[in-house]
This record gives structure tokens, C-alpha cells and sequence, in this order.
DNA sequence: TGAAATGTTGGGGCG
DNA sequence: ACGCCCCAACATTTC
């Protein structure tokens, strides 16, 4: 039996560069690198589709990395990690710290399970610029704000340090009881993922490829082509941080090299909104299924299967709507600002509960992230803390013409629009009928009619939204 | 990281 | 030359 085996614990981490539990477990001689897919306890949280996706591939290229000596198994954590001790001489496990609550209530009990044994075990922070409990008021307490959380995270952030990829003992463990990656049957049965290979490169060397083409197409007009869905002035890192292919750390240090201007500031307000989210899902752990605000658990939100599920399909009949759900669908990602009118469009006009729209993203999203998911859908609902206050009511309308003058975006995924001027591509029950038919489009036929009427609807959200005011006081 | 309603200003047409 | 109206264009307030 191999003596002193140090265990890593690979998570949401899955990369070697700038991995500090990775490197802490390399100062041992004997090595195991493990991966356990956990989340069939994780209830509404188990990882959709698009998320297994991801993940199947981060772990294929990780366990390249390692030279195919990446152990996998599926079950619970502690369980198995228990039964690896059992089985192996171990002295210590390290793992990098993930924030979720089932994980932190996880990783408490596997570390008093192996402290109890005599077993080393040490988590560390590969993930975040600041630990969450490390940033707090004057009085001790969190912060509910987001700009004078970034002012105080900013000033005690430690310098950023990026930890080179550790040199990997010559013979990692492995274990013959372990799983193979695709047992854990990530892939999906049927064949509808053709297009996300051509979109996507999950693992640690499609991050890093994908911040360098950020850096050299993107970054340069962050600032204002960032709200510009047809533009590619967006990092698209988010999938790669949720799983852990690149670390923030990597990120701001390398576009630190780059430059330093408006553009680099913007970007990294985004990198800490990510952190503000983990922050509050740490302090708040009830942030993913409760309203911040307890005033909104009276709110009269609509039980309406029919116009949820139309859409989830992209069939509200607004354009910029119906083109960003479908973006979702077709690539398992959503420009930002298009999530915001979705978001907008489900809630106030549509009046259905957020949690309904946080799952369905939660199910499509190559990136979704509990902490990010929650904390954004509770901002637009103006459930949250530091939230969209309530009259703030996107029109899908003005959003198209404003942030897609030229509707290259919502051609792009509603291509029975395509031969639609420009005048109308957001309003097409507007357009006459001698366009129409030019165009080739049988409003209720080729494209829907609207669900719900702007300005009612507008109006309706605005009337639920005063009472759930008035309940307060 | 809205939008609509309301208010103000200023230029041009016109009697 | 002047007042009046109209209405963009912009600013402010309100939800």
C-alpha cells in the first residue's frame, strides 16, 4: 500500500495553474487527484444540461492535464472521501474553498470527519480576491450595498498573486475502484449539442485562450460595446470561472499587463459583482430560494404555465425577447444585457415569480452559478438588497432599438425576421401588411403575436409593485 | 445597468 | 417688428 497519500480534491477549480490547493498537495511525493459529482443530493440545484455539459469537458481536459491520472466517482462527498482513507494510507486532503451552503456545511463535516481520524485537511481560497467574512462594516456586520462593499473590498484586497502550475510528481495515485469520466454520464442522450463545440472550449487552455482573445478584441471597447449584444466586446469567461478553468486572480493580473484605463476599470467592477453575489450568498444563505426583502413574499405574483412556458421558447412575440431565449437555448449563454429585458419581461410584464426564471436559467446556462444566478434575478425583481428599484421596467422594445439599432443580434436567432426592415424588427404587428408579406412573416403564424401588451402590462406590474410598498409600512 | 409624463426652451412659420 | 402657435429637442420629475 502507498504510503503518505495526499489527497487533491479537485471542485469548482478545475485547472492547474493558480491552484493553491493543487500546489500545497505537490509538496508530497505521493499524489491522488480525485473528482466526486455530488450533485444528485443538490435537489433544484442539480446541474442542468448545459452544465453537465461543461463540466464533462473541463474534466476531460483536466484529467489530460494530469496525465489520465484523474479519479472520479459519484456519490456523496463525504462518503467517499471516507472511504478513499479506508482503503489508502492518507495523510492529508486539500481542497480549494467553494461558497455554496451546501458545500461549506459539507466541507465542515469532512474536515472534522478527517481531523477526527488524524488526517490533515486544509482548504484554501482559489476563487474569490476576498474571503466574504473577510470584508464587513464598521459594526461588524455585511455589507447590503454594492459600491460601498467595492470601496471597502478594494482597499483591503490583498495584492493579487498568481501561483504558477505546481510540477506534478512524476506518479500520481490512482485508484482502480475509481469511476471513468464517462460513467458519470455528463454527456447528454440526445444529440443537441453539436453547435456548443463550435462556441465553446471548456477546460483551463480554452480560458486562457478565450481571456487572450478578450484582451485583444474585446477589452479595448469594454465599456460601451459590453451592452451591445452584437458586438464581441464581452469577456465570455463566465462558464470558465464557475467551474473553476481560470481564477479571477489569473484574470486581473493578466489585464493588469494589458492596459489600465475606463475599459479595465469596468471590467473589473464585473469581476467584483461576481464576488458582491458570493458575498451575499454567503451571509445569506437563503438568498436562492427566499426574497431579501420580506415584503415581496406577499407579492401576487401570476401562476401562469402557458406564458412561462412560451417564454422558456422564445414565443412572447417581442423580439429581443423571444432572440435572447433562444440564444439561451441554442448556446447556453445570454449577453447581459439581454438577460436584464428577459428577466424584466418575465417579472414585471409577465408578473411570474423570478424563482421560476432563476430556474430556467439555472437548467440552460453553461455558467450558472448559484450565487450569481440568485443574487441577479433578486436584483431585477427589486426583491433584493441593493436592487433594481421597482419602476424600473425595461421595454423590449426601445432596448432593441437602442442596444440593437441594426438587429444583427436578433436576426441572428430569429432568422424568420431576417427580411423585416429595421423599422419594425421590434415591433412587428406595427409593420403593414404589404411588408409583412415581403418579408415573408404571417404574424400568429411564422412569429407570434404579442402575449401581453407593453403598456398594460407596464402599468399592472407597476399597481402590484405599490402594494407590495404599501405592506411595508 | 428605465421609461413615460410633464416641463422648458428656442427656432421658424405665419398673420 | 411683433406676438402667437407649433413642435422638436432637451431637461426634469414621476412611477
Amino acid at each position: 500500500m502507498t504510503q503518505n497519500i495526499s489527497i487533491i480534491w479537485f471542485r469548482q477549480d478545475l485547472r492547474l495553474g493558480h491552484n493553491p490547493a493543487l500546489t500545497a498537495a505537490c509538496k508530497a511525493n505521493n499524489v491522488m487527484p480525485i473528482y466526486i459529482l455530488d450533485d444528485d443530493t443538490a435537489g433544484q440545484h442539480r446541474m442542468g444540461a448545459a452544465s453537465r455539459w461543461w463540466l464533462h469537458h473541463s474534466l476531460k481536459a483536466l484529467d489530460v492535464s494530469l496525465d489520465n491520472a484523474l479519479n472520479v466517482y459519484c456519490g456523496d462527498a463525504a462518503s467517499i472521501i471516507a472511504d478513499l482513507c479506508q482503503r489508502f494510507k492518507v495523510d492529508a486532503v486539500y481542497w480549494n474553498r467553494c461558497y455554496e451552503p451546501r458545500h461549506i456545511s459539507q466541507s465542515k463535516y469532512i474536515k472534522q470527519q478527517l481531523s477526527s481520524q488524524g488526517i490533515k485537511a486544509s482548504s484554501i481560497n482559489g476563487s474569490l480576491l476576498n474571503e466574504p467574512w473577510s470584508v464587513l462594516k464598521k459594526d461588524g456586520s455585511p455589507y447590503k450595498v454594492f459600491t460601498p462593499y467595492h470601496r471597502e473590498a478594494s482597499k483591503i484586497e490583498p495584492p493579487v498573486t498568481v501561483l504558477p502550475a505546481p510540477k506534478l510528481p512524476t506518479h500520481l495515485i490512482s485508484d482502480s475502484q475509481a469511476a471513468s469520466l464517462d460513467t458519470l454520464a455528463l454527456l447528454p442522450v440526445i444529440n443537441w449539442d453539436t453547435d456548443f463545440y463550435n462556441l465553446w472550449t471548456p477546460g483551463e487552455a480554452g480560458a486562457l485562450s478565450t481571456l487572450t482573445t478578450f484582451l485583444s478584441e474585446g477589452i479595448n471597447n469594454y465599456k460601451d460595446g459590453r451592452d451591445i449584444p452584437a458586438l464581441k466586446a464581452i469577456s465570455r469567461l463566465s462558464p470558465h470561472l464557475h467551474f473553476g478553468d481560470i481564477s479571477p486572480h489569473q484574470i486581473i493580473s493578466t489585464l493588469l499587463t494589458v492596459a489600465d484605463d475606463q475599459n479595465c476599470e469596468h471590467f473589473k467592477r464585473e469581476i467584483r459583482w461576481r464576488e458582491f453575489s458570493y458575498y451575499l450568498l454567503f451571509h445569506f444563505p437563503s438568498l436562492p430560494e427566499k426574497n431579501f426583502k420580506a415584503t415581496f413574499d406577499q407579492f401576487p405574483w401570476e401562476n401562469n404555465p402557458a406564458w412561462l412556458m412560451k417564454w422558456q421558447k422564445g414565443l412572447t412575440g417581442y423580439p429581443l425577447v423571444d432572440a435572447g431565449m433562444r440564444e439561451l437555448w441554442q448556446t447556453g449563454s445570454m449577453h447581459n444585457r439581454v438577460r436584464m429585458v428577459t428577466a424584466s419581461f418575465l417579472i414585471k410584464n409577465l408578473l411570474i415569480d423570478w424563482r421560476l426564471g432563476a430556474q430556467w436559467f439555472w437548467d440552460c446556462l453553461v455558467d450558472a452559478d448559484l450565487a450569481s444566478n440568485s443574487a441577479s434575478w433578486q436584483w431585477v425583481a427589486g426583491s433584493g438588497t441593493d436592487a433594481s428599484p421597482y419602476f424600473r421596467v425595461f421595454n423590449p422594445i426601445i432596448q432593441g432599438e437602442k442596444f440593437d439599432p441594426h438587429g444583427d443580434y436578433t436576426r441572428r436567432y430569429l432568422p424568420e425576421l431576417s427580411d423585416l426592415p429595421d423599422k419594425y424588427l421590434f415591433k412587428p404587428w406595427e409593420a403593414p401588411a404589404a411588408i409583412l408579406e415581403q418579408a415573408n412573416i404571417t404574424l400568429g403564424q411564422t412569429y407570434p403575436m404579442p402575449i401581453v401588451q407593453i403598456k398594460e402590462s407596464r402599468q399592472r406590474a407597476l399597481e402590484a409593485y405599490s402594494l407590495t410598498k404599501e405592506l411595508k409600512s
